[in-house]
DNA sequence: TCTCCATTGCACACTGCTGTGCAATGTACA
DNA sequence: TGTACATTGCACAGCAGTGTGCAATGGAGA
């Protein structure tokens, strides 16, 4: 015995193992973000592996779809929260968010088909904490009146956060053009004005 | 002989069978609005008939989905074309076009679902007219300046579209109460400020 | 060298759906 | 009364996907 933990016991066996399994998560996101309906056997392929090993780390479809979800709540949230740490004004804290949560939920953005249909409930109850924390974000801005009212905060946070994804879809798989017109249309949809909506994007990306 | 056209052949044998292709479309929405993975099974037994009996009126599920898409298509272009003729202003346009459109536009909302997915490009083929004048509307917004142009106004008229069956699905089944906010949320999408957008619905539903 | 084990390749059973064929059955119409 | 036909009930073939079992294979570690 050389070590008294468990972290190096075979370093490169299990580091392998993790690698193949990574690998599989990663190329789902693209798969099933491609077609939301994709098999098992097609992310396998992707994957450059065989259909019997993926069910050897995920031992069902479930499995592999909850995992993409609690991985995507811990990054979105990590996020989310420390927007939400600092005291500025909601509306500019909804902007650093967009360009923040940018690159990690575009990849997530499957998860949004996904909440429909089979796996709906399971995604939805995960992502449940996230849900949370965006409409505390956009009940502030009503409560300092930089949001408009017309709907309660957690619908409204959520048809923001869609309008966010809804632009980057209908724009070229390359995201980058788009994040500036979805965060304003996101902030016109919030009840900013088009001036300030403007105004606090600047000259961003 | 007793007639000379076709119409009035068989009356109550064509009636009948009219009843019972348009009931399973009826029908079809329904349960389709709520699971659009819905089988044709399903589909059979909420009209009443048995699985059989729908492919003798609809050879295919695809059969199917077309014949309620071009349903669709022609009772919304009707509406919009309505509202586009007139003089108003594209915001106050927009207002009527919801309004009007409200009752059609919410039973057929599956369609949006159905737009990802196996049918995708037969439904969105078919859809093309509609979104053509939907754009327009919007481009004449943009020209006048009443809207906003962080967004082409293809792009823009099928968020704000989308926006507004993002509301409804978020309330009530009973789809009343939130009329009003889906349309000043679209309108608030579109750019208009949210003054002018609440002075546009006024004391509507 | 020998052992462990992730991976592979193939087999299989099961489920759920689509679309078709065909012989009843019942009802409207001549 | 008899015919036409929409509907039914059942059987069947096919397809696609899931999840499992098991015997090879091959590379990393003792």
């Amino acid at each position: 015995m050389c070590n008294n933990g468990v972290v190096p016991t075979e370093s490169s066996r299990v580091r392998s193992m993790n690698e193949t399994r990574d690998r599989i998560l990663d190329v789902a996101l693209d798969v099933l973000g491609e077609n939301p309906d994709a098999g098992m056997g097609e992310i396998a392929s992707a994957a450059g592996v065989v259909r019997r090993t993926v069910y050897g780390h995920f031992p069902s479809r479930l499995d592999l779809v909850r995992t993409l979800t609690e991985r995507a709540v811990t990054e979105m949230t990590g996020v989310l929260a420390e927007v939400n740490a600092s005291d500025a004004e909601a509306d500019a804290a909804w902007v650093a968010f967009v360009a923040r949560l940018w690159p990690v939920a575009h990849r997530y953005r499957v998860l949004l088909a996904l909440r429909r249909g089979e796996y709906g409930e399971a995604i939805h109850g995960l992502l449940g904490p996230f849900d949370e924390l965006l409409a505390d974000l956009v009940q502030r801005g009503q409560d300092g009146d930089v949001f408009a009212r017309h709907l309660p905060a957690d619908t409204l946070s959520q048809l923001a956060y869609g309008v966010v994804f809804a632009v980057a879809d209908s724009d070229l798989p390359n995201g980058a053009p788009g994040t500036r017109a979805a965060t304003i249309t996101s902030l016109l949809t919030l009840g900013v004005p088009e001036t300030r909506a403007i105004a606090l994007v600047g000259d961003q990306p």
